[in-house]
DNA sequence: TTTATATTGAGATATTGTATCAACACTACC
DNA sequence: GGTAGTGTTGATACAATATCTCAATATAAA
């Protein structure tokens, strides 16, 4: 059986490959519904929910149990590999990371650019200056709607 | 009964009386079910969970029925009067929203300060230009401990 | 190949809500 | 003061998201 996850292995696009090979530095043994899982995010390219994962792989005859689905977005975030966005409705979507924190996500499609600059260093000086607090996170998230959206 | 919901509304604290009156500017009746969630609110002081809310109201035995807490919550951040609160964690917590948009919340307590001028439009008008996005929303929430945590 | 460990899938369970609907409580009108 | 209309409540059912349990299976290491 290994033979043949190399051998699909191989085959992935870019992006999955990279994440899987992260999921296999860490420790994780790199199977075919965590590849599965990394597969969806990839090809849905956007915002997606768990729902969203498991519609794109049971069309595809592939799809895990619902739970190894969850447990593998799980994984992902807790390596930091996926990030939960933050919505203006709910907080039930996720990201594939890499590496940003922050997102700017178009209300009508769910497009998705990551960004990390996010110049809150003045912001956060201030804020500790002025309550005495001692920041060390935040989460910030930007609404609107994309250029081809707004061209329709 | 409406005699005893005056007497019990001029004994209540300022912020949840305030907030009570604008419920009833905005044409909702200011019910005890309602005057008890928005005085569990005041009191918790602090991003609180419906849980919290319940909790807090069981000890004094003036609980409503926990549909009517969550729909009290629903109407008050419909009214802008409670506001969702984005964490680390989960999303599951509000707090009294006061017109502000942003918060500053302690991780360990759960202390919270609102402020409204985050500093965002710069980032915001060069994401613009970057992306073609047109943004007309966000989230941000910063995590740090307070002043009391950080003493312990 | 054998052994030990990690992972899966199915289903139960938990958590955070929303929908339904009969009973109740106000309000306005007569 | 009664009556009708509306808004609200509480109990319960239901829904969506997610985790837990545990036997069966897959994988890696010896």
């Amino acid at each position: 059986m290994s033979r043949l996850l190399k051998q699909q292995q191989a085959l992935l696009p870019a992006p999955a490959h990279e994440l899987a090979a992260q999921m296999a530095e860490a420790g994780y043994k790199v199977t075919q519904p965590r590849l599965a899982v990394l597969r969806a995010a990839v090809a849905l390219d956007k915002a997606f929910t768990v729902h969203e994962l498991e519609q794109w792989l049971l069309q595809r005859n592939e799809s895990p149990g619902i739970a190894s689905i969850f447990r593998t977005v799980k994984l992902l975030c807790d390596l930091e590999l996926f990030q939960r966005i933050h919505g203006l409705e709910d907080c039930h979507r996720y990201s594939i990371s890499g590496g940003h924190a922050h997102h700017l996500i178009c209300v009508s499609c769910g497009a998705l650019k990551s960004f990390d600059n996010c110049g809150l260093r003045d912001l956060i000086t201030t804020l500790e200056q002025q309550t005495g607090y001692h920041i060390n996170d935040h989460v910030l998230e930007l609404f609107g709607r994309c250029p081809r959206c707004l061209a329709v």
